[in-house]
DNA sequence: TACATTAATAACCAATCAGTCATTAATTTA
DNA sequence: TAAATTAATGACTGATTGGTTATTAATGTA
């Protein structure tokens, strides 16, 4: 089959785009597909809008990607998925109260993950899970699993300790997960689906602060003694 | 220009499909929509499968709603936006304390609202608003706005009879309205993206309980005196 | 039975988009 | 400088799907 040759653009920019190489490419094409992910959700990114805002052609992407699927399933990798084992060996080396280290977590959290693009994954996911199983099983596997044993060690720790009162660990684990999920759908939907027109943003610090409260007033054992961890500025 | 003529199925069905009349498609319709844009998301469902739910061809399907956009806002205003009216009448002719007032809307809202399919178009029109700007704004209008004005509306009834302390209202509406939101995310995401593969489901009647209490102690002049609303149990 | 009305159909059209592949050009090697 | 290698391209394909329209058939009417 005769294919009739690509016309080349005019050498408008005589940098060649070789001169950039391999090892560039999928970060950049990473990059891109996180910011178009979160912009417009799975389904609705368009391979060649991937393509085009890391800089290379459609036919590229797939060079370095087999597929949609599989550049997501990339994007979540180093965005979210591929921090867990460092966050757990940070946690295991902690060496202060367990609401320090809830504090502490929560924070960089917000710090690492929820304050960065990253956090719109969540929204995503949410939405998209019903239409996309395989990625949704992905999603499950290797960010919520990981999610609930983090949170959930945290909170062992605080019994063993005696320092938060035993406690089911199910409900517990979604008394930190939950305010932190609100909160990213919040910080992701500046569109009109919460707020009403007229609304100023939440503070997230501030948000988080108050459910930190909150949350360790119901985990501590008895009302807090004079100082098992910082002070808490109250409203 | 000649078009073949369209092979007709075998009369299967001797029941005519004629019998069935333009009274009653519009609703079935609409119902199926309601059904599969829960299930699916918008962009995601498809015009003839929603006409094939109803038992009707997709052609039919344009007989009726002039786009797919259009038979979405048909479906909001049937379930949701058509609504409003009535609830604030309903409000404004309550004679009961605003607690209890605040303690009636949540249930009927639960009952009426939260508990049917109809929820799911919240998680829709989060995930989706960005990519159809014109069907966000027609529900930032039709019902962001009036349920932000409704809760507002009962807030605001608590200050003025001195039941409630004086508050910054827009933060007092979400005190209301994000409970409700994330329990609708939670009812709507059966497929694994908030918990993990074992969890049991959360008990809505008892989750709506629970953040009442929370609401209210924070809304509330004052220790709650002896009995100025009906009693609530503690966990 | 003949004719008019209208609910419904399904083939068709046009646009979109994931993924492929023959071809090109920069770079390296000999 | 000539071949070999490899990064990159973009026209193309095939599947999907929102929306259109010429045609059909059920029903009503005279």
């Amino acid at each position: 089959m005769n294919r009739p040759a690509p016309s080349c653009q005019p050498p408008s920019e005589l940098v060649s785009r070789h001169a950039r190489r391999k090892e560039a490419r999928p970060g950049e094409l990473l990059d891109a597909a996180l910011d178009l992910f979160v912009e417009k959700g799975f389904a609705a990114t368009k391979a060649e809008e991937v393509a085009r805002r890391a800089g290379v052609s459609k036919g590229t992407l797939f060079l370095y990607f087999s597929s949609k699927e599989e550049l997501f399933k990339a994007v979540v990798r180093k965005s979210i998925a591929g921090r867990f084992a460092e966050w757990n060996a940070e946690f295991d080396t902690f060496e202060g109260s367990t609401p320090d280290l809830l504090r502490y977590a929560m924070t960089m959290w917000w710090l690492r993950l929820g304050s960065t693009k990253a956090s719109g994954i969540t929204k995503l996911m949410l939405s998209e899970a019903h239409n996309f199983p395989e990625l949704a099983a992905f999603y499950q596997h290797e960010v919520i699993q990981p999610a609930h044993v983090l949170i959930r060690r945290i909170l062992q720790r605080g019994v063993d300790r005696g320092e938060f009162a035993p406690l089911n660990l199910k409900y517990g684990v979604y008394s930190v997960l939950a305010p932190m999920l609100f909160l990213q759908l919040m910080m992701h939907s500046k569109n009109a689906c919460i707020e009403p027109s007229d609304a100023s943003a939440v503070e997230p610090e501030e948000y988080i602060a108050a459910q930190l409260q909150t949350i360790l007033a119901g985990l501590c054992i008895r009302p807090p003694t004079p100082n098992p961890f910082k002070k808490i500025p109250t409203p």
